[in-house]
DNA sequence: CTGTCTCGGACAACCCCGTGACAACGCCTC
DNA sequence: GAGGCGTTGTCACGGGGTTGTCCGAGACAG
């Protein structure tokens, strides 16, 4: 966690440019973001950036294209975003060589843990061997241990058994997915989990937190005390 | 869900092949490709796949005489990719011996619930008997349980019996039915099925979702509290 | 031991979703 | 062009789950 991530994003829409990048950074990574994909090539150039984000509809040079550039003198990991879910799209994206795709419009917790995915695919995070070879996107699915959080179904299950959870608890739970191992102050969370600027107060978390565990169970969210909570990976 | 199902994919355009099977894989499946009959012939005698996808308008040995030949040493599903909807190529390759009929340019998700469809009837995933052989050539239905949603006919039937559904609801089910099992926020299909930007009231989701509902069974399209709504799978 | 922080239960207000009704619109028929 | 029909978007209302706050007990660090 010392040194950053650095991510590559290329978004023509200025608003889900820019506040996908404030997303991003809250979440401590580095953004480099390009309204096309010209600037975008140049950018990977001058940054080399640990994964790209590219929009498949993007002025100058398409998505597509660009992510064929990259790949042929790189091997980072390329995440597709496109606005529909045509699957010519995706076909075309995957085929360019993209390791994985989101559809617009995407939830910041979930793009955030579908980018640490493919990075973990990579070996960027944890210590398994780089190159897998997994099957991209499978599935939206994190699995720790015996909890398991498919962030596309929205479903919850614990060693196998369904858990139903509450619409805060499980935009808590995919926050804390999205950055396992990781503590989150009350503060962090207040700004993510409930929309942000809020100044009110931070026991709300500790609610939620709490009925979160009754349901996931109780060793699964750490408390750091003074600091906030982590989920252990 | 353990081992991989075997698909042999016989297609001379190479960049319908390799996007073709990179989305197949991408799905789960394990995919041998060829780019002509002949080929196709000897990895499926090498190979031993679980399903066939043969293009008709291959070089060497054309797709219904390849279909024909394997009949003669397996009864493995065969699927047909044509070019052309005439009606004389789905006839031959339905006499040919082939289980369904796929048009091209087709949808990566219609030809993944086509080929998961077409297992299905052959008792791969449920537990059923082998060779049900049930009529071919049902084009383009997905199904889910009891529903079946045609896609090049635009008809959909619940147990059988047909149900009349308005261009909007018909629209909304195909959206649930590109990605079955996957939330989908009301923005999302705000964005897909009424045309893009809306901003508007999101009511109009409920409505339909509802109207959708009494007609294709209650419990079929499941609502995600704080989300949206999700198709059973 | 003491102050700070966290946990746990309870409660009332709130919000989200389902439902029925209604008017506007487009399309086809006459 | 007029009429009828099916479809569509909007609105209001109600119910039930959800949420935020409060307060007291317990745990931890200094």
């Amino acid at each position: 966690m010392a040194e950053q991530t650095h991510v590559l994003f290329v978004e023509d829409d200025d608003v889900i440019r820019e506040a996908t990048q404030l997303a991003l950074e809250r979440d401590g990574f580095a953004v480099t973001a390009m309204p096309d994909g010209l600037s975008g090539l140049e950018a990977f150039r001058a940054d080399r950036p640990d994964i790209a984000l590219l929009d498949v509809m993007v002025p100058g040079l398409d998505g597509v294209s660009l992510c064929r550039r990259i790949r042929d003198e790189s091997t980072v990991p390329v995440i597709m975003v496109s606005a529909r879910a045509d699957a010519i799209d995706v076909v075309l994206g995957l085929e360019a060589g993209a390791d994985d795709y989101v559809t617009k419009p995407f939830d910041g917790a979930v793009l955030v843990a579908r980018i640490r995915a493919v990075l973990r695919r990579f070996g960027h995070a944890s210590g398994g061997a780089a190159g897998e070879g997994a099957a991209p996107g499978e599935g939206g699915v994190l699995v720790f241990g015996d909890l398991e959080v498919d962030t596309e179904g929205m479903e919850v299950t614990r060693s196998g058994t369904p858990v139903a959870l509450t619409p805060t608890e499980m935009r808590l739970l995919l926050e804390f997915s999205a950055a396992p191992g990781t503590v989150l102050s009350r503060d962090k969370l207040l700004e993510r989990v409930w929309d942000y600027g809020w100044g009110g107060d931070t026991r709300v978390v500790d609610v939620h937190v709490q009925r979160l565990r009754t349901k996931i169970g109780q060793d699964r969210i750490e408390t750091v005390r003074g600091f906030g909570y982590k989920l252990k990976a």
